[in-house]
RNA sequence: GGGCCGGUAGCUCAGGUGGUUAGAGCGCACGCCUGAUAAGCGUGAGGUCGCAAGUUCAACUCUUGCUCGGCCCA
């Protein structure tokens, strides 16, 4: 110590003296008398005495124990977050949390794959920040909670790509190998696999990214057909045929997303049809009258369609026939037509419908019969001289046409569900390249159907029909909206092709069928929300036989041979472990011709069978995945114990959209193999739309991109965002809501830097029992079990909005405006040894040992650098659930005094307005006297509180103690000690 | 067009089986503190519970219709 700071120790020293010893207060030994003041320093004892004279009071500052911490109030997430996520990959955590929680209880949520296409999206972000707070608050209770994420890698959105590539390059598609166009779909997933991988953890989401499972593994797609061959070894397969979307100048069948609508003009007709059987027994000899935009349709005609609810009346027209037409309808059909109702004395301006000869609904027309406009002019046919029968057709409309419909089941959805419905299957009339084929009886060869010349009202067609008397109008001015494909911009035809099936209502040797059993399977199954079950359950109790095929290149071949002769497929195990061994190896590529006699082996002949070359819709891939990565063993991490047979994954989470999608190719796919979901749980969130709740679009421009938010905000402010809106429903994202989110944010963010900080240099030695604790830190004690029971069961409920809300709100509410607060006096001042510091220290390392394991599956990048900077070494996320100390809680007793508190400190209010007092320690608060019993002033932050009738709020009249600032009876003047301060600063005199 | 779901303060959310002046946090305004300080504390203002009918003594809560928005289909 050098000369000059012994000056400035001894000085102040001299005036604490001077203080003390004029007020009358140091009844006890002083550590001045150690350092007698040097001589010429007695002056200023003479000015300090001077009244009024403050200026020269010890500044106490230094002897407070403010909080210490070095942890920055400013967090600079996106800056500071890579590290820590380097941190973490280099120490392996997933792995090294995988060797903590070995032999444990096993939780194993099933990462639904996201496509490899683009980059992620706010969905993505949502959707993986939920997984991965379920596997890690699931990890903190202690189980073994495993993350293998995936991807969904074939299909047709890569194939697009590629081929977008090839045209860029102008190259043709049907000219490259499908070997290597396969190679070069593989590749382009792989390179968004690689790049989605990154954005997810950037998220911060903790899983096994070293090994993911991608659909398109040569085990996955060996995986992929082992489960399609046990649809066919159980007898779960059946070809049949179904319209799709064709181009006949591509000579292909076209996805939705590959058809694009334009408006065009076409030629509209009416045709008749004569009744020749009815119940109605004046409807025999009348003419059914249908109206279409199709004329090439009318050779494929099989059956008529009536609404069961419109109404139609029969007319005779002024050319003696009579016809059936929509009462609605009539007048645009006499406008086209140009026929008049025959009806005496009908005068201009007069209702025709007075004029009917009969008229009934739709449902009278049940039964009755008509015949094709054709079936004269081929008695040979046996097609066209069938009969065609007038069914019930929910979709008709009196919108336009005749109220009548023909019906086509080669060329349209209605029409084949509603022919299949009453057995009258599809004739394939129309072939690949949009012409009859050579040997339909009318217009064999001809074509394109597609030609405006081929249906125009000179065409082939119409002249056809003319000649029969069966035209009643035809003209080629119709304009509608009608389908093109997307790449060659020609019209586009609905045509039926044959297509592989997954029967839904067949039960095989006395078993359920699948529909049953899907049924039943999703009776067996919890939903969060509950709501989920209602929709899926919808949505497969009416749902249509699953199309499994495909006509593409980049996905998993449906590996069947059929018997040219009885178009059976082979059904021989022997063979199908051939085919999946093939595939193992060399993964689609492996099913080719060249191979095919190898896999048949020596009892089949290749020349007795046709390989099928359809592939699989990508939902037979996706729903095959609990089989080839949970029960594989490739994930060791995932299996169940041996003999297990229950459902596999504990859960599956993702968007509502999957109801549809993954939740019901998967619930399918378990159910036919079996016999259950291969989950026993499903969570679903809504979808993410922007500020205003509108859905996200590139065209709209009000996309929010995860990645920019990331770079902005950090990756736990999107967190904290995806975890504290009601994700089971729509909810929304925008700038408003992301600086709220940062807000909340900053809150917890201080309330551990105050932890920190007040915890400073605190250890073992220092710790209290519960038992000797005030009250107040026992009732925090309660407020904080509370708490953990709520997360708890947040937990379990999958509520995590309800998990960072009672979080947040305890650490605002309970913690910095109750407790922090009023415990601010003892941490700043109470002497270190002080049994209430104590206590209050001892319960502040409760509160951040609880506390940044709550936070730490929410906040996951923050709670690290917070446990770090307290106890480097560890992470924070190897920690499990704590465990808290025994602690009652007095509830009502406790409600009673915040409420108090409440009104007292409202009272302190208007004395603050009128400048009265200012801080709430110059208050002296009176209470009622039935006022519970407690250490009311330390609650309300004030200098006193007494009894009275009514709560009232005066200034004190004492001084302000110096070290303390509470204005205490023992303070003779401002600035002054209290005995409680004057005891503590003393000692601490006493060791410098 | 059909099926299902949703619309509570500026924002994010609570509001068993219908029943007193509809709550919380944040934000905002105002004020306090200046020893958690680009922090902390307090007080306050904000809602015709999407709209309209209906049931009921009584509806944010039940029914119907409408509207806006969403998902899935067509």
């Amino acid at each position: 110590m050098n000369f000059d700071q012994r000056l400035r120790t001894s000085g102040r020293c001299v005036k604490q003296v001077t203080v003390a010893a004029l007020s009358g207060i140091g009844q006890r030994p002083f550590a001045f008398s150690l350092f007698l003041p040097p001589f010429h320093l007695q002056e200023s004892l003479t000015i300090a005495k001077a009244p009024g004279d403050m200026t020269e009071k010890r500044d106490f500052r230094p002897t407070v124990f403010l909080p210490k911490t070095d942890f920055p109030m400013k967090a600079g997430l996106p800056q500071k977050e890579p590290g820590i996520l380097k941190g973490w990959q280099d120490q392996d955590l997933y792995r090294k949390l995988r060797d903590t929680r070995a032999g444990r209880e096993k939780f194993i949520l099933h990462d639904g794959p996201p496509y490899a296409n683009g980059n992620i999206h706010v969905g993505h972000a949502l959707n993986h920040i939920l997984k991965d707070m379920v596997v890690r608050t699931q990890s903190l209770l202690g189980k073994d909670a495993p993350y293998v994420p995936g991807w969904d890698c074939h299909g047709l959105p890569i194939e697009w790509k590629v081929e977008e590539e090839y045209r860029k390059k102008k190259r043709n598609k049907d000219e490259v190998p499908a070997k290597e166009f396969r190679a070069e779909c593989r590749a382009y997933a792989r390179q968004w696999v690689d790049a989605q991988r990154e954005q997810l953890k950037r998220l911060g989401v903790n899983a096994d990214w070293d090994n993911p499972y991608l659909t398109m593994d040569f085990a996955a797609e060996a995986g992929i057909v082992a489960e399609l061959l046990k649809f066919a070894e159980s007898g779960q397969l059946y070809r049949g045929a179904k319209p799709v979307m064709w181009s006949p100048v591509e000579k292909t069948a076209l996805a939705e997303a590959e058809v694009e609508y334009e408006d065009i003009t076409s030629t509209q007709i009416d045709v008749a049809f004569e009744i020749t059987e009815s119940p109605i027994a004046e409807l025999v000899g009348a003419y059914a009258v249908i109206w279409t935009t199709t004329p090439w349709t009318i050779p494929a005609n099989q059956a008529l369609a009536y609404g069961p609810q419109v109404d139609y009346h029969l007319y005779r027209a002024d050319d003696g026939r009579r016809f059936i037409v929509a009462v609605d309808l009539l007048g645009s059909f006499l406008e086209r037509t140009g026929l008049a109702p025959h009806a005496e004395g009908l005068t201009t301006g007069m209702n025709v419908s007075e004029h009917a000869l009969a008229t009934f609904k739709g449902a009278d027309l049940a039964g009755t019969i008509a015949r094709h406009p054709m079936a004269a002019q081929f008695p040979e046919s046996a097609f066209f001289t069938r009969p065609r029968p007038f069914l019930a057709g929910d979709f008709v409309t009196t919108d336009s046409g005749t109220g009548l419909v023909h019906m086509a089941p080669d060329h349209g959805e209605d029409d084949f569900l509603l022919c299949k419905a009453n057995g009258i299957e599809p004739v394939f009339a129309v072939e690949g390249d949009g012409k009859y084929r050579a040997d339909w009886p009318w217009l064999g060869g001809e074509g394109s159907v597609i030609n405006p010349k081929f249906n125009a009202p000179d065409g082939p067609i119409c002249t056809a029909l003319r000649e029969t008397g069966a035209l009643l109008a035809a003209s080629a001015d119709y304009k509608h909206s009608y389908p093109h494909s997307w790449r060659s911009k020609a019209k586009v035809i609905f045509r039926c092709t044959p297509q592989w099936f997954v029967p839904m209502d067949r039960a095989e040797d006395g078993e359920k069928t699948l529909r049953d059993k899907a049924v039943q399977a999703i009776a067996d199954t919890r939903f969060v929300p509950e709501k989920g079950r209602n929709r899926i359950g919808a949505m497969v109790e009416g749902r249509p036989d699953w199309v499994l095929s495909r006509q593409r290149a980049w996905g998993v071949p449906i590996t069947l041979f059929v018997d040219r002769k009885t178009g059976q497929y082979l059904s021989d195990p022997a063979v199908n472990a051939r085919i999946i061994a093939g595939l193992e190896a060399e993964g689609v590529d492996a099913w080719d011709e060249e191979r095919a006699q190898a896999y048949l082996g020596a009892d089949y002949d290749l020349a007795d069978y046709e390989r099928v070359t359809d592939i699989l819709d990508v939902w037979f891939d996706s729903g095959s995945t609990h089989a080839f990565v949970l029960e594989s063993g490739r994930w060791p991490d995932l299996l169940r114990p041996e003999g297990y047979t229950g459902p596999h994954a504990d859960l599956y989470l993702e968007g509502s959209d999957q109801h549809r999608g993954w939740f019901q190719s998967s619930l399918l796919e378990g159910c036919a193999t079996r016999g259950h979901a291969p989950y026993k749980a499903i969570l679903t969130h809504g979808f993410t739309m922007d500020a205003k709740g509108h859905k996200m679009s590139k065209s709209l421009g009000n996309t929010v991109d995860p990645l920019k938010v990331m770079e902005t905000y950090g990756a736990d402010i999107v967190r904290l965002w995806a975890l504290s809106v009601d994700y089971t429903e729509d909810h929304r994202i925008g700038d408003e809501i992301l600086k709220g989110i940062a807000d909340q944010y900053r809150k917890l963010r201080n309330t551990f830097r105050y932890l920190l900080g007040a915890l400073d240099g605190f250890s073992d030695a220092e710790k209290l029992p519960v038992e000797q604790m005030p009250e107040l830190e026992r009732y925090v004690l309660g407020l904080l079990a509370q708490l953990d029971g709520t997360l708890r069961q947040a937990t379990v409920d999958f509520d995590f909005n309800a998990y960072v809300r009672a979080l947040v709100d305890f650490c605002n509410e309970d913690l910095s405006a109750f407790f922090f607060d009023i415990r601010k006096d003892s941490l700043y001042c109470d002497a270190p040894d002080d049994v209430k510091r104590r206590a209050y220290r001892t319960v502040l390392d409760i509160l951040f040992h609880a506390l940044i394991r709550y936070a730490a599956p929410v906040l996951v990048f923050t709670a690290e650098e917070v446990w770090q900077s307290r106890f480097a070494g560890e992470s924070v996320h190897l920690l499990e659930w704590p465990t808290l100390p025994a602690a009652t809680l007095d509830a009502e007793r406790w409600t009673a005094l915040r409420a108090l508190r409440a009104e007292a400190l409202a009272a302190i209010e208007p004395l603050r307005r009128d400048k009265t007092l200012g801080s709430s320690l110059e208050a002296e608060v009176t209470v009622p006297a039935d006022a519970p019993e407690a250490d009311l002033a330390e609650l309300f932050i004030s200098a006193a509180v007494a009894r009275g009738e009514a709560l009232s709020v005066t200034r004190t009249d004492k001084h302000k103690c110096g070290r303390c600032w509470r204005h205490l009876p023992e303070v003779a003047e401002d600035g002054d000690l209290c005995s409680r301060c004057d005891h503590v600063v003393s000692a601490m005199d006493a060791a410098e």
